[in-house]
Order: structure tokens, then C-alpha cells, then sequence
DNA sequence: AAAGCTTGTTACGGTACCGTTTCATGGTGA
DNA sequence: TCACCATGAAACGGTACCGTAACAAGCTTT
């Protein structure tokens, strides 16, 4: 199951689907708020702030922001825990899925279009 | 020489390269930087930074900044043409060529790594 | 050589991120 | 009940990005 890339490959597909990532969704999304974005929409549920914080290995308010951020564009939502109303469980949304669905399109479309010449020499 | 992914496995990708980087790299380059260090790595030279912009779809003034910071890091360099000396020629280093490889290498192990089970679920 | 175009850089005001610290709120254990 | 701990958010000062506009320097054209 797991897929077997050689450097140009590897290479290649990311600076695709870099390219059409921010031609496609432009430069709104950091690096940081990508990850925390991916996780929240690949890693089964329920995330908290300090669940992520600890998974990414960033500080709280990092995720906070981010949150803000992303809620801001409707990409996630906040929704106090009742079980323990310290908590915060992070939600997703419709729209969210369809931005992680298009981003997984730009990467699939990316990796067909690899080319057959060898274009990575550093 | 294409590669077809299945979404899960692009997203899944993506998600633990992600995760890689900025767990190696650190969040000091945004998507933008990303792109433009990858293009200056993979396309074949020379570059301008009319040329950058131009094909990244950014203002020149993205380019020049982006240079800034990623020639502080020593990830590129700066040369001006002597046949027309209003150019710049933006070069390759030691370090960015290592820097480049080195995130290749995370995406080739990620892609190994790839779990069995299906993780998106959206 | 003087006007005009091209190239890359700098300046400006605004916005958003960063890490650290402080805080309000809610649960927990003596 | 009353310290005490845990959680997430807000405040603070600093830094770097953004787009637009203005700019200096170098060709080019007549």
C-alpha cells in the first residue's frame, strides 16, 4: 500500500502541487495552519487545542490562532465539550472537507502529470 | 512514470510530509518561499525575479523579499548579470541544494510509510 | 543624448504571525 | 469547601509578510 517515489519524483510532485496550491487556493494558509488543518481532517477525532498542540509539537496559542484563522474562513468550528467544559473540541465543516478534497485533487492530478525527463538535478 | 494516488494516499502524503517539515525545518518558510525555492531547485536556470513572479503568478516585490529571507538562510544567492546588468540571476548554494534533498527525503520515507488502512475519512 | 521602457529594490501602511506571559473558567482531591 | 491543577484564550512586544506605489539604475531607440 504505501507508494515507493524517487527524489525526482518526490520533488516534482511537491513543487506541482505547491504551485497550483497557491494558484488555486492562494498564500492564506500557512505551513503550520496547513498541518494543523490536515490533521484535524486525517486523524480520527476528537481533537482538542492541547491534543494538537502536543501532536505538532507547537505551543497553544499556536493553535488558537490558527483556529481563529480557520474559523474565520469556516474551515473548522469550535464546540465546548459538555462532558468537560474546560475543553474544546474542534469541529469540521462542510467547506473544510471540500478544501481538504480539492487540495488531495490538486496532488493526485499532480502526481499523473509527473513528467517522464528526470527534472530534478540540484 | 506518473504516479496514481488513491485520495487517501495523496492526502495521507501530504499530511505526514507536513508534518515532517515542520518538525525538521521549522515553520520559518511559508508556502510562497516554498514554491519559489523548489522552482529556483527544479526548473532549469537561469531565473530572474521577472521571471519568478511571472511564473508563480506574484508581484515582484514577493520575489525580492523572498530572496531576502532566503538568501539570510544562505538557501539561494544573488548575482547580477553582466550582460544586462538590470538583472539579477538568483543561484543555487550548497545549502539549499541539501535543504531541497533533505525534503525530498522526507517525502520518500513518508510515501513508504504510508499506513494500509484507509485514514481519510472527511 | 534625451525620452522612454525594463529591471529589481525600497517605502508605506496595514495585517497576521511568533513566543512568552497572564488570565478566566472549570474540574479535582484533601 | 477551598486550595490546586488543567484547559483554552487574551495581552504584549516584536517580527515578517502583504499589496500598492514610488524609485534608482540600466538598456534602447531615434
Amino acid at each position: 500500500m504505501s507508494i515507493d517515489l524517487r527524489p525526482s519524483q518526490a520533488l516534482g510532485l511537491w513543487h506541482a502541487a505547491t504551485l497550483e496550491h497557491l494558484r488555486i487556493i492562494g498564500p492564506d494558509l500557512t505551513i503550520r495552519q496547513m498541518a494543523i488543518l490536515l490533521h484535524i481532517y486525517l486523524a480520527p477525532p476528537p481533537h482538542t487545542v492541547r491534543g494538537l498542540a502536543a501532536r505538532l509539537g507547537v505551543t497553544k496559542p499556536v493553535i488558537t490562532r490558527a483556529l481563529d484563522t480557520m474559523g474565520a474562513m469556516s474551515l473548522v468550528k469550535r464546540v465546548r465539550d459538555d462532558r468537560d467544559k474546560r475543553n474544546v473540541i474542534i469541529k469540521r465543516t462542510v467547506e473544510g472537507a471540500l478544501f481538504v478534497e480539492k487540495l488531495g485533487d490538486i496532488i493526485i492530478a499532480e502526481g499523473r502529470k509527473l513528467p517522464d525527463r528526470d527534472g530534478a538535478r540540484a
